[in-house]
RNA sequence: GCCCGGGUGGCGGAAUUGGUAGACGCACAGGACUUAAAAUCCUGUGGGAGCCUGCUCCCGUGCCGGUUCGAUUCCGGCCCCGGGCACCA
């Protein structure tokens, strides 16, 4: 019998639908368990990041329904998003259609790789059914205060009249149409994710299950300090310049001030001085060169003197305050008070212009000099230059004066985050719109409950220029649903991320009519178990889903604190590169003899990159499939790296994975009745029996703690050599007990196998005379004193070399050991005419002596 | 610059609380089967030296040092690679 994995797969993917094994229902006498992947984006197909995402997800969800639980394992699509929108200008096709017939594709695709997946519960967020309850939240949210609009600073291209993401600024010039890239201040709405910035922080030290990485980078990403408000009077205004800073004990040394060049008050203090047109060249030449600069690592400090003085609040001299383009407008206050003796910025910035440094911090057992420093002191140390508080160490320092000018009014313990509100408004047709009304009368209003979804208008023109949505007059001109006078709807559209925060609840009742999903469901799957995806995500899409799941709590929603219960982050899939100084990337059949087809130039050898079409290192898993099947595609990717790491391409590994199965196959088959072998009678003991039941049951042991351990790549290993093992066993067997023994351990490879390699599983289990499933097997339990030996290799290392290896009886005791050990020929050439200084015995493992 | 990962054979990667380094797979070599090849099966495979039979010895987990009977594992100092953040006041 041949190995037909076309056949085998289509069969029992048939098969698995028509039974709906993978369908979930809540049950509270069952323990659940919700193991999710990351939903794709549907953007044309599946490639090989998916199949590994997919195949690790799997191996969960099946373990663990074989291990009893209660498993959810949903798939949906992440199904707004631009690439639509380009593909409609580019190809004149409709966002929608484009995107659900991707989704048809895709899903076939997916349904061809065997995964355990509730596609009863399968959704897409471009589904007005969808995004009506996001919408419904957002104007939840909106009572609450818990979103926002207001004007802020934002990337414009003129010519595509429209906002452009960071992303999409290229060298200060716009992406699509080249046009330069204009600073504009536009009206957007914002969710407050920075009112629950301490709580997200909180949390990032009780998320137990998840990668330290991912913790330290949202941590970084919210960005709390610790520091003070302090006010410094402008002199001959009447209002005070706030600044933030860490280090309150040093405002002594504050010997000037700077002001983001956006800064309110930067215009004022110049307004109608002589410095007012070259200040305004100033502000102007940095916001227009910011974001270029930004990319650059042009570090040079600007500054431009305002003409105007400060007050320091402790020492009451006037400072000269500056524009500088180092200070950002959006950390803090948009304005700081310079310290250059203390902050190497500062330092710098003081050197080009020629401003005084004073000292006011010194470091135990040192003179710093203020005249002689050539960089900033940082560090710790006592207060010096500092009238009443000199001699006080950094942190009493800082809590003394903070509490000083605390007294005078002029300041105040503060703590700052990083972390900016979510801008969430896109000028984009492709996304879910956001629901509300601007009337003249009533000012803005959201849309009532009844009247949501605020449906996409389908019938749309795309010509790449502007937001479609506001030529559509039908859907701009409507009526206020405070004072039915006529006004006009909200054109901008949610950022899909806020798609991507909460699919996962919605996972748990996907049909739900009456609420955006139902909240007995939701309290029963939720938290999701085990998440999985790629690290990529670990700031945007984890930290916003966070948010949203917090947001869903405190609008009565939901139970749970946290989406997340663990996280997996997979590697990369990554493939070797062809470079050609000349023609960039080459496909490997562009490469003779180390050499560039087209040119003949020596090609940079094989970098291994992550697969990318610009790289051109791309294997479609579609002709991996149709070629090995699903079964080795899953294996590959399981078996060559541990989850975590990155992955790289083998052709030849796929064959190793390949030539696996195919070994299975081939043992089983040509066993089948003796794997259909039941003991009846008596068991008989032999030396084969032993050694299979050994094998038997510290292979269970092996496999169940690496899978529990997502050590996904040893699980297989030791399936491996169990079946190499069953090799060596089957022309041994003999006996009745040996015979059934043989089945048995076949049995449990099969159903262990099964996480992996479904497919050809349930056909061997099939073959090996089952009427069941193999998938709806219960895991198998090993008995741990079969694990154990009559006896044991024990190792005796003499001044810590191996110097002789005793098979002796298990548990042997240290005497019984030690007297073995030295009786041993190869010991005694060792220890003869030396005297013995120390014995040290590990039971079954090993005994140490040490001679001189 | 700061914060995470990671450096182990020709390659991908294994090694419980410190206890025989190199599991498993790939590649390679030899053998069996075959008219032959492919496929398959079996055996060997870190490097070096010696007696070259079996074995024995030495060196080996990025580098240097330390702790220990014993270190891939723990500690200190460095080097390299990958990733994230980066004028954050």
């Amino acid at each position: 019998m041949k190995y037909d994995h076309t056949k085998i797969e289509s069969h029992w993917q048939r098969l698995w639908e028509e039974h709906k094994n993978y369908k979930a229902k809540k049950d509270e006498n069952k323990e659940k368990f919700y193991c999710l992947e990351m939903f794709p984006y549907p953007s044309g197909k599946i490639h090989m990041g998916h199949v590994r995402n997919y195949a690790i997800g799997d191996v969960v969800a099946r373990y663990k329904m074989m291990k009893g639980f209660n498993v959810i394992h949903p798939m949906g699509w992440d199904a707004f998003g631009l690439p639509a929108e380009n593909a409609a200008i580019k190809n004149k096709i409709h966002p929608a259609k484009w995107t659900y017939s991707n989704i048809e594709f895709m899903k076939e695709q997916l349904k061809k790789l065997g995964l355990s997946y509730d596609w009863d519960r399968e959704i897409a967020t471009c589904d007005p059914e969808y995004y009506k309850w996001e919408q419904l939240v957002f104007t939840k949210m909106f009572e609450k205060g818990l979103v926002y609009n207001k004007t802020s600073n934002v990337n414009w291209c003129n010519d595509c009249k429209t906002v452009l993401a960071n992303e999409q600024v290229e060298e200060g010039k716009c992406w699509r149409c080249g046009s330069d890239v204009e600073i504009k201040e536009l009206d957007g709405w914002f969710f407050k994710i920075s009112e629950y910035a301490e709580e997200l922080l909180d949390y990032t030290y009780k998320l137990k299950g998840w990668p330290e990485k991912v913790l330290t980078m949202q941590r970084n990403w919210i960005g709390k300090s610790h520091g003070a408000r302090i006010l410094f009077p402008v002199v001959g205004f009447d209002t005070s310049i706030e600044v933030f800073t860490t280090r309150p004990d040093t405002v002594f040394g504050a010997t000037f001030m700077l002001l983001a060049p956006e800064h309110p008050l930067a215009k004022k203090l110049i307004a109608g001085t002589e410095k007012e047109q070259e200040g305004l060249k100033f502000i102007n030449d940095i916001l227009k060169e910011d974001k270029i600069s930004r990319m650059a690592d042009d570090k040079e400090k600007k500054g431009f003197f305002t003409g105007k003085y400060a007050k320091n609040p402790m020492t009451n001299e006037q400072i000269p305050i500056y524009l500088g383009n180092y200070v950002l407008m959006d950390y803090g206050t948009g304005a700081i008070m310079a310290v250059p003796a203390h902050d190497q910025r500062d330092f710098d910035f003081a050197k080009a212009y020629n401003l005084p440094i004073r000292v006011v911090i010194q470091p135990e057992g040192d003179n710093l000099n203020a005249e002689t420093i050539e960089e900033a002191y940082p560090g710790d140390g006592y207060l010096v230059n500092s009238g009443e508080f000199n001699g006080l160490d950094v942190e009493t320092g800082k809590k003394k004066i903070t509490e000083y000018l605390k007294e005078k009014n002029l300041g105040e313990e503060t703590i700052n985050f990083r972390i900016k509100d979510w801008g969430i408004s896109r000028q984009r047709y492709w996304g879910a719109p956001i629901p509300v009304v601007y009337c003249e009368k009533c000012g803005v209003v959201p849309v009532k409950e009844e009247e949501l979804p605020v449906k996409l208008p389908l019938d749309v023109e795309f010509t790449g220029t502007g937001n479609p949505l506001e030529t559509v007059e039908e859907f701009v001109n409507t009526k206020c649903p405070k004072c039915s006078a006529p006004a006009k709807r909200e054109t901008d559209t949610m950022d899909t991320f806020v798609e991507s925060s909460w699919y996962f609840i919605r996972f748990c009742s996907p049909q739900c009519e009456t609420a955006p999903f139902d909240k007995d469901e939701a309290n029963y799957w939720m938290p999701v178990d085990q998440y999985i995806g790629g690290v990529e995500h670990a700031i945007m899409h984890l930290l916003y889903a966070r948010f949203y799941t917090k947001i869903l709590r405190d609008l009565g929603f939901i139970n749970v604190d946290e989406p997340f219960q663990n996280l997996l982050t997979q590697g990369m899939v990554c493939k070797e590169t062809y470079k050609c100084p000349i023609h960039g990337w080459l496909f490997p059949e562009q490469v003779e003899n180390g050499k560039c087809s087209i040119c003949g130039s020596e090609i940079e050898v094989g970098r291994v990159e992550k697969m990318s079409k610009s790289k051109n290192n791309i294997v479609d898993p579609d002709n991996l499939i149709k070629e090995y099947g699903a079964d080795t595609a899953r294996l590959f990717s399981l078996f060559a790296a541990p989850p975590d790491r990155d992955l790289e391409w083998s052709d030849q590994g796929v064959e190793g994975c390949y030539r696996f199965i195919n070994r299975i196959f081939r043992l089983i088959t040509r066993n089948s009745e003796i794997c259909k072998t039941k003991l009846n009678g008596k068991k008989e003991e032999s030396d084969i029996t032993k050694e299979l039941e050994y094998n038997l049951h510290s292979t269970i042991k092996k496999v169940t703690g690496d899978i529990e351990t997502f050590h996904l790549n040893t699980a297989v290993a030791a399936c491996m050599e169990f079946t190499n093992n069953l090799y060596q066993m089957e022309n041994k067997i003999k006996m009745e007990t040996e015979k059934a023994l043989f089945a048995e351990s076949v049995k449990t490879l099969l159903i262990m196998l099964t996480p992996f390699i479904p497919h050809v599983c349930e056909e061997l289990w099939k073959i090996t005379g089952n009427k069941t499933f193999v998938s709806d097997q219960k895991w198998p339990e090993y008995d741990e004193k079969k694990i154990v030996k009559d006896t044991t290799t024990i190792v005796v290392q003499i001044n810590g070399k191996v110097r002789a290896n005793l098979n002796l009886p298990t548990d042997i005791s240290k005497e019984d050991a030690l007297t073995a050990a030295k009786s041993n020929e190869k010991v005694q050439k060792y220890i003869n005419g030396k005297r013995l200084v120390k014995e040290i015995f590990v039971p079954n493992k090993l005994i140490s002596l040490v001679i001189k």
